[in-house]
DNA sequence: ACCATGCTAAACAAAA
DNA sequence: ATTTTGTTTAGCATGG
């Protein structure tokens, strides 16, 4: 069906943020994961920690004090008791998502004669667009020849469509190979087992992403199933999201696998890891590797950092590490396409998934304005050319190094028409900066940030409850330092965040006088005038800026890396 | 239905 | 004369 054409970037880009995970909702989800992972690490540390207590237990047993006995032994409780906590916290979510994940892998996207979603999404592009996202492996070909998108379709659908029966109608079917493994364990570890398990089933619950609709007993969960959760667009929809999430998140178990192995290597531990290397567990990742085996590129894993994998931490310290206190505003996300699906991204998120960004052609998330500003704060003196915002533009993203007329349209738009930059005139021509204030102004969400929410990120189906929503406006739109609680599963924050925390004071530092006042010293802004103001269509009278961004008392020192770009690719469109 | 926001396209002018 | 830069208007989509 349809033409094997190669779609646009703009669809594209589309497609990714109506339709599928954005790269910020598999960073979330794989955030969780990582969490989790962590603590399994975790575990595997405090268990030979515990055998060692146990040794010297014993050996104290023999001659010494119980007094030191008795401490060490309720440590060891203490331990026993956080490592269960952990490992039914981790249970539970990794179960769930592996079944969710599973299960929506074999109703498969195949061959079925679904309709096309909303926005008229076709397979081709579906599997062209999970290219992209997941274009880990095979992105250095995938972004020259989109016509090899044929190939992915049929290796993916090939490999997942063997049962073309569909799941969700046949929900019995759902324990077929690979999920059986799993499903022995239950959320909470060894409690009732039920003869009618069903992996989107549990506490009575429907377990579908995003559903949590109460079913008395199995069999009205199955009405339920067929019902609710019937072949269509919506479920469609979801199993996308799901397999993408699973995808992701295998990447990042074989990465962090494999980090983890290293790590004991290095520590002279012996590995209780069963399987220290990136094994597919399921269809999905059998998925992947028939992808790219199928794509005559049979190395596997390149290990090049700026391998867009996806837009995840590279690897932040895990739950016991707080990343940052403060979170810093890119400011607003486009929040357009339906954003049932779409996990918010956090100011953080554009430092975070820089390198993401900057290797996949995936259309940032953020406004041109917010990435405007974050381009001009980004700059040692907080002013750009138009040309050097250009620039900055395809350093930072590989979307941008194509069709250049278009967004570079929509930058000068945007720089004119928002009051929010400022044109200043220089010796040499003119700059743009950035009125922060104004820019704050023009966001008119308010913050109803709470931090319990984040919990709702834990769950696996997260990104599809509206609670989420809620987070997600939150954050993406003001991105205030409450979420930081990153041992929630939520480190995503951090990385690059000191970077722009220090623009951010740089801005930050005059918000209430005029814009180009605090400059110390060396600025040239002093020579620059102000050429006109503008009319901001929308003017809110309220001009009280209640987010109280952090400021820390260090000045960015050098950001001279700007330079490079100047000329590289753009003009490589396609047409 | 309305409004605000954001994106794209495009016309146009001034400056380089 | 052409390109770049900047302004402005319009149409569309989305979401509240």
């Amino acid at each position: 069906m349809m033409t094997p054409q190669v779609i646009t970037p703009q669809q594209m880009q589309q497609i990714l943020q109506q339709q599928v995970l954005s790269p910020q909702q598999l960073q979330v989800l794989l955030q969780q994961q990582q969490a989790l992972m962590l603590q399994q690490q975790l575990q595997e540390f405090y268990k030979k920690q515990q055998e060692q207590l146990q040794l010297q237990l014993l050996q104290q047993h023999a001659g010494k004090q119980p007094k030191e006995q008795q401490q060490v032994a309720t440590q060891q409780l203490a331990f026993q008791q956080q490592l269960l906590q952990m490992q039914q916290l981790q249970q539970q979510h990794v179960l769930s998502l592996q079944r969710q994940g599973l299960l929506t892998i074999q109703p498969g996207q195949p061959a079925l004669p679904l309709q096309p979603l909303a926005q008229g999404m076709i397979p081709t592009e579906l599997q062209q667009l999970w290219k992209e996202v997941t274009s880990g492996h095979t992105a250095e070909e995938t972004t020259g020849n989109n016509h090899s998108s044929l190939d992915l379709t049929t290796t993916c659908v090939s490999s997942s469509a063997p049962s073309k029966t569909s799941l969700i109608m046949n929900p019995h079917a759902s324990t077929n190979g690979q999920l059986s493994v799993h499903t022995p364990k239950r959320e909470s570890l060894s409690h009732e087992e039920h003869p009618h398990s069903h992996p989107l089933y549990g506490h009575g619950v429907c377990k579908w992403p995003g559903c949590e609709a109460v079913c008395e007993d199995f069999q009205s969960f199955l009405k339920h199933l067929n019902s609710e959760h019937a072949l269509d667009d919506r479920s469609t929809a979801q199993c996308r999201v799901q397999m993408q999430v699973v995808q992701q998140l295998e990447l990042q178990l074989a990465k962090d696998k494999e980090r983890l192995q290293a790590m004991m290597t290095h520590l002279h531990v012996k590995s209780t890891e069963p399987k220290a290397t990136p094994q597919p567990l399921n269809l999905v990742s059998s998925v992947t590797l028939s992808k790219s085996a199928s794509e005559a590129s049979p190395q596997s894993l390149p290990h090049t950092p700026t391998t867009p994998t996806a837009p995840i931490t590279p690897v932040t310290q895990g739950p016991s590490v707080i990343t940052t206190t403060s979170m810093h505003t890119v400011g607003p996300i486009r929040r357009r396409y339906s954003d049932k699906y779409n996990v918010p991204i956090s100011s953080a998120d554009i430092a975070q998934n820089q390198e993401f960004y900057k290797n996949a052609e995936v259309r940032p998330p953020f406004t041109y304005a917010s990435l405007i500003r974050q381009a001009i704060l980004e700059s040692p003196e907080k002013q750009l050319t138009l040309n050097e915002i250009y620039n900055w533009f395809t350093r930072m993203f590989a979307y941008f190094r194509r069709n250049a007329a278009t967004w570079k349209n929509a930058v000068r738009h945007n720089l004119s028409l928002h009051k929010c930059f400022v044109r200043v005139e220089n010796v040499k021509g003119a700059v743009w900066t950035v009125d922060e204030v104004e820019f704050q102004k023009r966001r008119p969400q308010k913050i109803s940030g709470n931090p319990s929410l984040i919990k709702n990120m834990q769950s696996s189906h997260a990104y599809c409850t509206p609670l989420n929503a809620a987070l997600q406006a939150s954050m993406a739109d003001n991105s205030i330092p409450l979420y930081t609680t990153a041992s929630m599963g939520n480190p995503a924050l951090g990385n690059l965040a000191s970077a722009i925390r220090e623009e951010l004071n740089g801005a930050m530092e005059h918000t209430n006088s005029n814009e180009s006042g605090s400059s110390p010293g060396r600025s040239p802004l002093q020579a620059l005038h102000p050429v006109h103001v503008k009319e901001e269509p929308l003017d809110p009278e309220e001009a009280e800026g209640p987010l109280s961004l952090v400021t820390t008392a260090n000045h960015s020192p050098d950001f001279d890396h700007d330079r490079d770009y100047e000329d590289e690719p753009v003009n490589e469109d396609m047409e």
